[in-house]
DNA sequence: GAGTGGTCTAGACCACTGT
DNA sequence: CAGTGGTCTAGACCACTCC
């Protein structure tokens, strides 16, 4: 889409975040330029500091910038992302049936976020809970009935900051023939999540994924080190056996600049 | 996730919206519930109105309240989401040999768009344009040679709101056997794109999605009629034919409170 | 008409950066 | 050290909604 132009109703601070964000599109200002100061802003549009204030916020809102103390703001350029691919479902089941070795020599970062940096700090939690009625409902289990809940946090070492999280149910009756399904200390398990499973006689059929999107809380842009106007990406899958039956629930999320994600969907010929 | 709670070093207003956020995290404040007042905030956090104030737009940022000139802030309800499935990839297939008659009785925008509203005012733009450098990569052709762009354009009439919006490529050469697929009054085309291209001979073997989310500006705001605190996704299809090759690349972009994409991915059986 | 949130003024002080 | 952006005060006026 081209670039638009602002209407006359929009509000002062509207206009010069309007006006910056043209400049930035039609590329008069490059990423990591240096955008006018609060100063520049009040003189050349005379208006007040917290107006000017503000049109810098928006821009910051919208992801268009950076900005921080003592350090003039800049145009944002745009961070390396990740691609997360619907592929590594079918690569995940393919490697299943391979001998141990195999399996292991991809990493559960990999298999399990689609990320793989090594020096990253993994944890996993197991816990055994009740089914809310949303996941009874899903699983196809009475509301209360035991699930094992998995999360799965990495982090930066240094910053502490997440790189990845998410979190996944099982019903405890599908997977209880093998105590060491549930046992965290066995992670990371060579083969991931499909492989587990197999060792219970089960076999995936499809996966099926919910994508939205929203804001982070505050609170999560700390825990992140999201900045400002990045949005969280949030993908809701189920694991669906060979019978179209759910046998696992698992929520993923991670911020919008960080990792893209690609779905192939293969047609029938004809 | 469990609700969090503030660091001591956060600011005013972030403490603020946090304990207010969390208020709406644990349902003390239920949706379309109101909120403290700006002087209300004053009162009780001894603060000026402007850190008040700072304090509401960080929770209409974040998606959490409406606000508006004369009603009390309220605590945002989550909207209708309507779902976009991948599936709809292989029906359209499956309709493409069928009679025209079975064809035309789905409508385009529930094709395209994976909208299905009736009293919506559609458009379409048909356009002869150059490819530039990332387009030609994609369609495997030549930088600058010509393909033909088709923008959809969905709008509320009352509103004039956009309800979607898509762009689609098509190198030229591809399709210039059939002369009515250059012309937009044949619109809206019984059977959709793939039986558009099926006229020239092509088939379909899979598509390719890459999913990306990021803030809206201003004006697509205004142009969407998007609340604050709510992302844009943006969907880049790739349609793949069943030599491989990429014969149409498409743009989609809608807001995220409004849709929620489904993909699904079947897996080979052992 | 009273009360709401939206916009804005005209400052102040602070933390931090870069030179 | 000067200059930046981050935070905040203490107001003002306006458009709008609801009673």
């Amino acid at each position: 889409m081209q670039p638009k132009q602002t209407p006359a109703t929009a509000t002062l601070a509207v206009q010069i975040a309007d006006d910056i964000r043209i400049k930035i599109e039609r590329g008069d200002l490059q990423p990591d330029a240096e955008l006018p100061t609060r100063l520049d802003l009040q003189a050349t549009w005379r208006c007040s500091s917290t107006v000017a204030r503000h049109a810098i916020d928006l821009l910051r809102q919208q992801g268009l910038i950076t900005s921080g103390r003592g350090r003039p703001s800049r145009v944002r350029a745009k961070p390396e992302r990740t691609r997360r691919t619907s592929e590594r479902h079918q690569e995940e089941k393919d490697r299943v049936l391979l001998p141990e070795p195999d399996r292991a020599a991809v990493g559960v970062s990999e298999t399990d976020n689609g990320v793989s940096i090594d020096d990253l700090k993994f944890s996993t939690t197991y816990d055994l809970t009740k089914a809310n009625e949303t996941l009874a409902q899903l699983l196809s289990i009475k509301e209360g009935e035991s699930v094992l809940r998995r999360i799965y946090e990495t982090k930066y070492p240094d910053s502490g900051h997440y790189c990845a999280w998410s979190e996944s149910y099982i019903p405890k009756k599908l997977i209880e023939q093998n105590e060491k399904l549930f046992d965290s200390t066995e992670e990371p398990w060579p083969g991931g999540t499909q492989h587990q499973l197999w060792t219970v006689g089960i076999e995936l059929g499809k996966f099926i994924e919910d994508v939205s999107a929203r804001m982070p809380t505050t609170v999560e842009q700390q825990e992140w080190g999201i900045e400002d106007g990045v949005p969280m990406i949030r993908v809701t899958r189920k694991s669906v056996d060979t019978q179209d039956k759910i046998v696992e629930v698992s929520h993923t999320v991670f911020p919008a600049d960080r990792v893209e994600l690609t779905f192939v969907t293969n047609l029938t010929r004809w």
